[in-house]
DNA sequence: GTATTATCTTGACAGTGTAAAGATTGGGAG
DNA sequence: CTCCCAATCTTTACACTGTCAAGATAATAC
């Protein structure tokens, strides 16, 4: 089968050779030639198993996502209670990308934000909606007199800008049911304290 | 200065004319190309001002990120104290990117995710993390004897969801300071509880 | 007024996605 | 077993892309 006209299980080896390219040069480098080149086949062999170059990217994701959902799965598995496994699970789900940066970007996209998440630091050339909010963060601590050390202030302001931007992601993914009424959702102060 | 050799101010047509195809078929349909043409100027025109199609494209996420910390800022003047500036400044954050969902696609990327959020509605087909964590989430109320309303749910499960989707992306930002610690922050459930 | 420099044009090239037409082969119907 | 068909793959071709080099034009500095 190895010689032969023939491939034997091509699709799959495009995928797996698309994700190979995307580790290591990006999706910008990603091409349905070099990918078919890798297969050693023609540069139009890939039309045989898809219909365009979106399709083969589609695949490839569904092929991350499934190691994704397994690492989550597998660690839902071993939690004690419901409780404790969303919480394993959103650690899982933080730590998954944070080991595979190069899958969040390929998933989600990424900008290249810069952001200074301590509380002392300066933070004057970082992304300006995050300074706003960080000096909007700050000045709330002055006006109140809490006993929270660095590191919960450091948590709680990052536990409010991801909520956000998590929130705005996921509101911009076309597929959210739309009877869902985010309009009521972000009236109150529910969301964000 | 119209109809003369020399543009006048290109760069800046450049950048809007680039705004404007994104807004009518989307950033795949960007080219260098296309933005010289509407500009009416030879297709390497562009080349006096940018180095790179992506230095071209960098320059419109900040001309759009400009535009976004506009509406946060005059969102935050309008506010009595700074507790409230927050909370308007989330709700202005989110609601910003579901009015301009195009932008939140050029400037983070997006995958087009399938999820319903209501707690009644089928998920199988949604996406499988995102199943996971409302099956979790569903045997965790059974598990204890809340009081939530239906929207009380909805709400504390989409923002279990943000928080962890927010927490990735921010981390998979490669601009945040190298010393912070995320292996500590996901220590415990100070994050998602 | 001349020289320098920024801006723009023209022409070229390699790489890209994709369509059409033909070659090769495996597998099922008879 | 044989023939034929459909799936798979190759070859060829085309329009479009980003980018570079060389030259034209015009604004600005001296």
């Amino acid at each position: 089968m190895s010689d032969s006209y023939h491939h034997g299980n091509l699709r799959q080896a495009l995928i797996d050779a698309g994700i190979k390219i995307i580790n290591e040069s990006g999706e910008e480098n990603l091409s349905l030639r070099k990918v078919a080149l890798r297969c050693k086949v023609s540069h139009a062999a890939p039309y045989a198993h898809f219909k365009d170059k979106e399709e083969l990217i589609e695949a490839i994701k569904t092929s991350v996502t499934d190691q994704f959902t397994e690492e989550l799965t597998s660690a839902v598995e071993g939690a004690k209670n419901a409780e404790s496994a969303i919480i394993e699970m959103g650690k899982h789900y933080v730590s998954f990308f944070i080991r595979n940066p190069d899958y969040f970007k390929f998933l989600f996209g990424s900008q290249n934000i810069t952001a200074h998440l301590k509380i002392d630091a300066k933070s004057d050339d970082d992304y300006p909606p995050f300074v706003l909010l960080k000096k909007t963060y700050i000045k709330y601590l002055k006006e109140n007199k809490f006993k929270k050390t660095k590191k919960e202030q450091e948590v709680e302001l990052l536990q409010i800008w991801a909520t956000a931007h998590g929130l705005a992601a996921i509101a911009c993914m076309s597929g959210v049911e739309p009877s869902f009424d985010w309009e009521e959702m972000l009236k109150g102060d529910t969301l964000l304290r």
